[in-house]
RNA sequence: GCCUCGGUAGCUCAGCCUGGUAGAGCGGCUGCCUUGUAAGCAGCAGGCCGCGGGAUCAAAGCCCGCUCGAGGCUCCA
């Protein structure tokens, strides 16, 4: 049971980000990776604050301290939120004053105020243990002459806090003492928080000539998109309160829609938008092959106890969807990577395969994204991703590699209709790789051609020792990653793989991660969110025409040239161009403008004076729906050298648009 | 997980504040029109007003609870 429980109302600028952050690592350290089991520990959030007020306003337990109900408030004062835990004792809480006493001294502060916090901890000692070690807290501060306050235990209390920006204004910190009352210690404050340090970055923009800037001394004119990329990856600032532009788009485009029977991020796909899908996963499919990987097939569900699994599982808790059997624990794969390490360490290979590419289009890819961070098609709960391993033999060859798959993405994206002006680059590595491999990290950037982010961190902390991403701003200025290339260190020994070298010796090969694309949704999303930034701008929007469902649209201007058409329309498709026929007994003007809202790249109209002249009046959305005249072997030829190189399915739906059913609206 | 908003016809939504016969546009169906490059005309059908409880003579509407969903925050390995 909570001791007590606050409302917390909390003011002022970005206090309440500090608070919950600090509040979540907190849990974090609680939910145990370093605490061990039937440790108590005391719990201990210090705050340096400008001010804190709070008021108590009910009584929570029965043992509560006797209080008035009136609003105080500290000013310049270290709030010390604190949790007492089962077995903590007198001396743990003398311990933990010291420690505040020595803090007090760097901060040339000399006041605190005793807050009894317990949401720090889910094994809470006994209320009236707690209360007595808060009392002796509080005594044996006010004997070490240190300002002392203190909040009521045992109420529902309210509070709001402003907390000092310095970096030592936030620390949390746990006090151990090992079970059998031995002498306590302070448990060092735990990896997440070293990790922290590890984590913090320092932001860069590199230039296509190797210069290096630090981001505030870049001036980012004429790099508006890099901007806002890079404010939403530092500052993560979004003002955002419309609906993402795109969700109406691929439902009214009869593209996908939200499926109410399955879990959020399960998205259903109408006709139109699984050839659109189809033809995506086809076209990088073809591409990776091409660049020389090797497609497999692997399963969606692992063994929650594989070793090899748990122990990544463990890194990532809580994001799988669970299946439970008669016999066993699964989860659902989040990424491509078990499937083909499971493949690849049992492979034998050496140097001389190197390096050896493996890939695969997940079919789902599934990650059970918190409630409210799934959204549209930009984030789902499963997804369809390329993923391509490449196992170098050492850094040399996959700093090659790297390059080549790095050329390969922007090839993928620029034919998906994703160019170099859509999206922005950010690049991320530790020191002391870049002082390793400036040139390196200079030739990727050239590859590039643009002014690209760069995210420096001190020490590893992830798998990778590099990593860039691609990533898209969408009309809400938030970003999205599409393709994605990483350097990792980590996993071949994980999962024990291993290549012969030219003495015969095994060795860990070192693993590149790529997605040339990043999610087929994604990329959708991408593309619809375009279509509509084109339209803000006054452009017709409109797919790229070989993703377009219906390509090229005929409309008879009367029932009596249909059998023409249908002709006409059967030669068309003969060239593998998708092409249908709206006989609808609407008005010329009703179709076009429905064919139109379609974003049918070619109208044609066909009547007498079309069929006599055989020259015919083409529609051309591309050209904002300018009417050419041409022939049919000249659209015919027009329209297929623009589809070259592309994959092709084709029409998903009837013929006749009087055969289709209406998936919306 | 947190905050906010929402669930009424196939779709988009109005009505709710101020309780008393359920509304519009689009779409569908039927008929007329046979069309020259972004909405021709008329008629008809279509609703357990998310679910459960409460107060009321009376609830889509007021109160309480539940549920499902969306958007934002956080998160995004």
């Amino acid at each position: 049971m909570l001791v007590a429980a606050q409302n917390v109302f909390i003011s002022a600028g970005n206090t309440t980000r500090n608070l919950r952050r600090r509040l979540k690592r907190i849990r974090l350290l609680i939910s145990g990776v370093t605490a061990p089991k039937k440790v108590s520990t005391m719990r201990i959030l210090q705050l340096h604050s400008n001010f804190i007020v709070f008021k108590p306003v009910e009584k929570e337990i029965a043992v509560a301290e006797e209080t008035n109900k009136e609003e105080n408030r500290v000013e310049e004062v270290l709030v010390l939120f604190t949790a007492i835990e089962e077995g903590d004792d007198t001396a743990l809480a003398q311990k933990a004053i010291d420690d505040v006493h020595a803090f007090l001294d760097k901060l040339k502060v000399n006041r605190i105020l005793i807050y009894p916090f317990a949401h720090l901890s889910s094994n809470l000692s006994k209320p009236s243990e707690a209360l007595k070690l808060i009392k002796v807290m509080e005594a044996y501060a006010k004997q070490k002459e240190i300002e002392t306050y203190r909040a009521p235990f045992g109420w529902n209390k309210q509070f709001t806090i402003s907390i000092k920006g310095h970096p030592l204004a936030e620390q949390s910190r746990f006090y151990a003492s090992i079970e059998g009352g031995e002498e306590a210690k302070e448990e060092t404050v735990s990896e997440a928080v070293r990790a922290e340090e590890k984590m913090k970055s320092f932001w860069y923009i590199l230039q296509p000539d190797g210069k290096r800037e630090a981001i505030e001394d870049f001036d980012f004119k004429g790099y508006e998109n890099l901007g806002k990329f890079a404010k939403y990856e530092i500052a993560k600032v979004r003002a955002s309160q419309q609906m993402p532009p795109h969700v109406p788009l691929m439902k009214r485009l009869e593209i996908a829609d939200y499926e109410q029977g399955s879990d959020p991020g399960n998205i259903r796909w109408y006709p139109k938008g699984r050839l659109i899908k189809s033809l995506l996963e086809q076209f990088v499919t073809a591409k990776t092959i091409a660049y020389g990987a090797m497609e497999v097939e692997t399963p969606v569900m692992y063994d929650f106890n594989h070793p090899s699994l748990a122990d990544y599982l463990n890194r990532f808790p809580a994001r799988q969807y669970l299946l439970k059997t008669e016999d066993k624990e699964l989860f659902l794969r989040f990424a491509a990577c078990f499937g083909q390490f499971l493949i690849v360490h049992d492979t034998q290979f050496s140097y001389k395969q190197m390096p050896l590419k493996v890939y695969e289009l997940t079919r789902y890819s599934f990650r059970r994204e918190k409630s409210g961070e799934v959204c549209g098609l930009r984030r789902l709960r499963a997804f369809t991703m390329p993923d391509c391993h490449a196992f170098c033999a050492d850094l040399k060859q996959a700093k090659q590699e790297f390059k080549t798959r790095f050329n390969l993405s922007i090839d993928v994206l620029n034919g998906m209709g994703l160019s170099k002006d859509d999206y922005e680059v950010a690049i991320r590595f530790t020191e002391d790789f870049y002082e390793e491999n400036r040139d390196f990290i200079a030739d990727l950037v050239k590859i590039y051609g643009k002014p690209i982010l760069a995210e420096v961190w001190k020490e590893r902390f992830f798998y990778f020792r590099l990593k860039w991403d691609c990533n898209f701003i969408d009309n809400q200025d938030k970003a999205a990653a599409l393709s994605t290339d990483q350097i990792d260190v980590e996993n071949a020994k994980r999962y024990e793989i291993t290549y012969v070298d030219e003495k015969g010796e095994k060795q860990y090969p070192l693993i590149l991660h790529c997605s040339p694309s990043g999610a087929i949704e994604r990329c959708m999303y991408a593309l619809l969110e375009k279509a509509y930034k084109e339209q803000q701008k006054g452009k017709l929007p409109m797919l790229p025409l070989w993703l377009s469902p219906t390509q090229l649209r005929l409309i008879p201007m009367s029932d009596k040239y249909i059998e023409k058409v249908e002709e006409i329309a059967k030669e068309i498709a003969a060239h593998c161009i998708r092409v249908d026929i709206d006989d609808h007994a609407s008005t010329l003007q009703k179709r076009i403008r429905e064919a139109e809202m379609e974003w049918i790249p070619y109208v044609i109209v066909v009547g007498q004076r079309e069929l006599e002249s055989e020259v015919l009046s083409v529609r051309d959305r591309e050209a904002h729906g300018k009417v050419q005249n041409m022939k049919l072997e000249e659209l015919i030829t027009k329209v297929a050298s623009k589809l070259e190189g592309k994959p092709f399915k084709p029409l998903p739906l009837p013929l006749n648009l009087s055969k289709r059913p209406q998936f919306y609206g």
